[in-house]
DNA sequence: CACATGATCTGGAATGATTCCAGTGATGGA
DNA sequence: TCCATCACTGGAATCATTCCAGATCATGTG
């Protein structure tokens, strides 16, 4: 039987299907986006810019900012934002992961959440907050940094 | 005997005794930005230049800055920058704790953690970090956007 | 208590990441 | 295929923050 690559492959749906399956249009900047994204996990924008451009020759800036507003938005890339840095992206979503930072370099790196079922997503005390998520970032040296 | 006040509560040093205490010059800037945080616990820096003003009459944006960065290299405050928010800061050190963090209205409030001794700090795999420090940041809504 | 020294504050300009805007171009349903 | 709508372009603007050079002040010494 003759199935096709896309169905065969569930696992990892193109870009294309990505956006289809949210109902957005498909874009050659969106889905340039989706597989910069998919070879660069935690890259900047500045990254993805240059990345994108590789692949399409010229893209704007602000097409780049767009792509990836409308994706986050949309759920199919995360955003992270650490401290005294721009923000990164990373098409791992849907799972509770968090991400240790190089303090030197900047790196990113994904880490699980170590015990079990997340229980350091439960405060003591809230203060009334209705808390929705937690977010944990570890701070300190790469391998390389690290000497 | 007259035991100075100073002397009798050591729970709560003053401004000046903290920056002796680190070998900072005292400045009318930095014991009124000291002073101002403990009044406004997790203030951006726009909140601390109107009350350092407040007391002092006339400062320079820089001024703030500076003192600020200062406090926080000599471990005096903590920053913290939640994410598509300005700095905050605290005067609260030392202790390991964590933040929640209004989606709507970006109020802070402060989270012990929740089980024990830390075991969120404790990751599982650290792709050869050597990780120096855990934050958390919970996401949510305060009592008044949560309605 | 006055002085010298070096840190700190002032005012202004610059930076970097990101967003806003108006106009042109491409996408996908009719 | 045609059109309404959404996306991209290029340029300017915003916001938080930092950099710079010069004036001022805190502090240890004589």
């Amino acid at each position: 039987m003759t199935t096709t690559p896309d169905h065969a492959a569930a696992a990892t749906p193109s870009a294309t299907d990505l956006l289809r399956g949210r109902g957005l249009r498909v874009t050659a900047a969106r889905t340039a986006a989706l597989d910069a994204l998919e070879a660069n996990p935690h890259a900047d924008t500045d990254t993805l810019v240059r990345v994108v451009r590789e692949r399409l020759g010229t893209v704007s800036v602000q097409a780049v900012y767009d792509v990836l507003r409308v994706l986050t938005e949309h759920g199919l890339v995360h955003r992270i934002e650490p401290a005294g840095h721009p923000a990164r992206y990373e098409r791992r979503v849907g799972d509770n992961h968090h991400h240790v930072v190089c303090r030197g370099c900047g790196a990113v790196a994904d880490v699980d959440c170590a015990v079990g079922h997340a229980p350091c997503l439960v405060p003591s005390a809230t203060h009334g907050f209705r808390i929705e998520t937690a977010e944990v970032t570890y701070w300190g040296l790469c391998p390389r940094c690290a000497g």
